[in-house]
DNA sequence: ACAAAAGTGTTTATAATACACCCATGA
DNA sequence: TCATGGGTGTATTATAAACACTTTTGT
């Protein structure tokens, strides 16, 4: 489904510190920037689930490790000098080439068990990573979950020095993830269904112009369970967050649904308050 | 209102690492538990905002540090091969003498500017510190909040070898606190306010006996608002979680009301699914 | 013309809100 | 006995829920 390169660069420096390339346009064959473990937050790291919504499926962007058969989630470290926040968003813009993401710190996982020695051990064995650089990324490390919503259409999937393959799959459908990684996106999705109606789930992962149907879709799916179809349409009109365009003729042989798309002032302040649908 | 005696233990080893106690019963006046930097993770703190509710008020503890004007909300730090939410606890039980606390991780901060050099600098040369103990203490650290719910008549609050003063204040009588502590709190009581409908705030704020009366008031304070004494009334008993005990007859001129407790098995069923009181 | 899905309407049940009434109690 | 606040009742309104009817479209 997806092209790129692939490019891997490692290598170690002559005080034994672990030098790796973090980032870099795989189109543009050309590292962004070089980092050591000296500029980096010990001990610390972020982790992105990062949540589309694609034929009627709720989806999450997981990584395959380069060399290896294991899945994450995209994460990465924090700069000495970067807040988290900020290295959250660097981090999201490098894996999905969006520029102003939706982000928010969900949770914080920092049990000592998380990250297995043993399973570590084989990953950074199969970068070859060994000595300082090692012992660096063999420390306890404490994650902050950040969750993101997209569109997924407007992502560029771009993989990275560290993983050569990105992809989406449906909720239903994760693979066993590394480390804890599989509770990270549970812990992401119950974050989603919980904090729904704080949440700008339909500007953030709808293309700009959608069908109520849709809507109704991508709610029923985060909820899990169906919608009364009148009752949503009423209500989320009765809202008036919406501006209803030209009718959708494309569909099959029923009564063509209009195109609607947000009214993001509205939207805005009223997720302020927040709207629910429960039912 | 508190009596304690003032204890103070600060080293430094021969390789310049920074001893001090971090835990001790004064009234047993030993020290429990003796560490030094090594053992602990490096850049990650815990933060615990401990809520009560005393004389229709909701309260948070603070401690002034030894030698400074300075007020915090009581913190500390992770062992090594210690989980988040065991130091959380550890750290909280030091604090309030509470053995199975009402504890939940809120939010972590991150932000790079979050303890100014300059302050922290003051803090730490008022204890003496220098050297390595120094530098531990002034790298870049992020801390992740908790908030802790409790009876405050069952906290017999102790104060430790970096503070000398603990004081339950009420939410609008917060002073200026050290770093970003006032808006730690301000986040704490955000989340407070947000998650009311699945935290257990009666059955850990409250007296095992209560009137209605008591637990309206103690749902007024959080939501900031005044709901109305008949429909609260009929609303909570009909939830089916509390027992009903004698009457309470110490009060006023007026009709005596009724004692009552929680029924814990019903109210933590009712919890996960969440109950509500927004009007 | 017909099936399918959109848009709209209607009815019923449940919950929120406001406020009224009577009761028990201590001063 | 009277002021005070507790316990309960009731009427009104708003929202939720279920489902029926009509409209528009492609085949």
């Amino acid at each position: 489904m997806m092209q790129f390169y692939k490019y891997f660069l490692m290598c170690t420096n002559d005080t034994g510190n672990f030098f790796y390339i973090w980032s870099m346009k795989i189109k543009e064959s050309k590292a962004e920037t070089l980092f050591d473990q000296d500029k980096l937050v010990p001990g610390q790291s972020i982790d992105c689930v990062i949540i589309g919504f694609e034929n009627n499926e709720l989806k999450v962007l997981i990584q395959k490790l380069m060399n290896l058969n294991k899945w994450v989630v995209p994460g990465g470290f924090i700069f000495k000098d970067e807040g988290m926040d900020h290295a959250a968003i660097r981090i999201l813009k490098e894996r999905t080439g969006i520029d102003l993401p939706f982000l928010e710190q969900f949770k914080t996982f920092g049990d000592t068990d998380r990250r297995k020695k043993a399973e570590s051990m084989k990953v950074y064995k199969s970068f070859n990573i060994s000595g300082p650089a090692l012992d660096w990324l063999q420390q306890r490390f404490i994650t902050t979950g950040y969750l993101s919503l997209v569109d997924i259409n407007k992502c560029s999937i771009q993989s990275d020095s560290l993983s050569d393959e990105s992809k989406w799959v449906s909720l239903d459908k994760i693979p066993q993830l590394l480390f804890d990684h599989n509770q990270i996106v549970d812990s992401a999705i119950d974050y989603l269904k919980n904090q729904l109606n704080y949440l700008p789930v339909g500007i953030e992962m709808l293309p700009k112009k959608f069908t109520i149907k849709e809507l109704q879709n991508l709610y029923e799916s985060i909820l899990k369970k169906p919608l009364d179809r009148g009752n949503f349409q009423r209500k989320i009109l009765k809202l008036d967050i919406l501006v209803r365009h030209e009718k959708h003729l494309a569909g099959g042989a029923h009564k063509a649904p209009f195109l609607y798309s947000f009214d993001h002032e509205k939207y805005n302040k009223l997720l302020e308050q927040g709207f629910g649908f429960n039912s």
